[in-house]
DNA sequence: TATTGACTTTGAGTAAGCTCCAGGTTGTAT
DNA sequence: ATACAACCTGGAGCTTACTCAAAGTCAATA
């Protein structure tokens, strides 16, 4: 697969794709006998595994030291798993944050409905913005 | 209440509380005879609303416009709605990223430490680094 | 075999979101 | 009245994560 497929496949640049390789989020990629990039399954699955995580905005630091730790072989499972660990609280408690906030733009959205239909706005006591108005 | 004050309370720079009212992240904040600032109840109230979106992952920019919008007064109601209705739409998804990823993370976390006990690491098909490794 | 287009590397440039600094003002404690 | 800390503004600098550009190489086609 060339790094053309591989990019429209993960919908990513190809800028991204030998960014994130020279920098150790994936390994290096298999290449042709002209040098050319051939990603294979293993790639694909690395790259996956990238997006899922940057996605869920997990800094590149950390999937570079897992990338890396992996490469080192098996005596560094317990190290992984130990970032692995740290990153799994990170993104738990980002997920708080995040529910937090939804919750606080679904309340607002549902009163400015009422408002659109009424004309009125009407806050509540919890509503910071009741005082501002 | 001082901006030292302010930033101990929400754990956050004096620095950053600065920069959200030089561009617009909050309104302009009220100031004493002598020009220092006095963050009120309503500022407060401004800045937890900031803090609480920026942890979400929710954009400067899009906060600015709803601040622009809400000192705007009743007419940009339909306006602000509109962009409220975005940026939750922006969150959900964000969420299933997150849930995704963290999943992922769960799953793996839980076969290093199976691995960290039988000394074993079990792969499954659905895992990409089976086939690295 | 020559051209065309996709690929390569290296290094510089960009955008977002702070963060720091210089030089000056305010306010409080002696 | 004089330190001295805490505040002010404006602007420069930093970090993260890309993104772009230049200059050259590889490969398929006429």
């Amino acid at each position: 697969m060339t790094i053309k497929e591989a990019c429209e496949k993960y919908h990513i640049s190809q800028d991204t794709l030998r960014y994130y390789e020279r920098v150790g989020v994936i390994p290096q990629v298999g290449r042709t006998a002209g040098g050319i990039r051939d990603y294979g399954p293993s790639d694909c699955g690395w790259i996956e595994n990238a997006i899922c995580m940057r996605n869920a905005g997990l800094p590149i630091e950390s999937i570079i030291e897992y990338v890396a730790l992996f490469q080192q072989g098996d005596e560094t499972i317990p190290a992984r798993l130990g970032l692995l660990r740290d990153e799994l609280e990170h993104l738990l408690e980002k997920r708080q944050q995040l529910e937090a906030a939804i919750h606080k733009l679904q309340y607002k959205v549902s009163r400015y409905e009422i408002a659109m239909e009424t004309g009125i706005l009407s806050w509540e006591e919890s509503d910071h913005e009741s005082i501002d108005a």
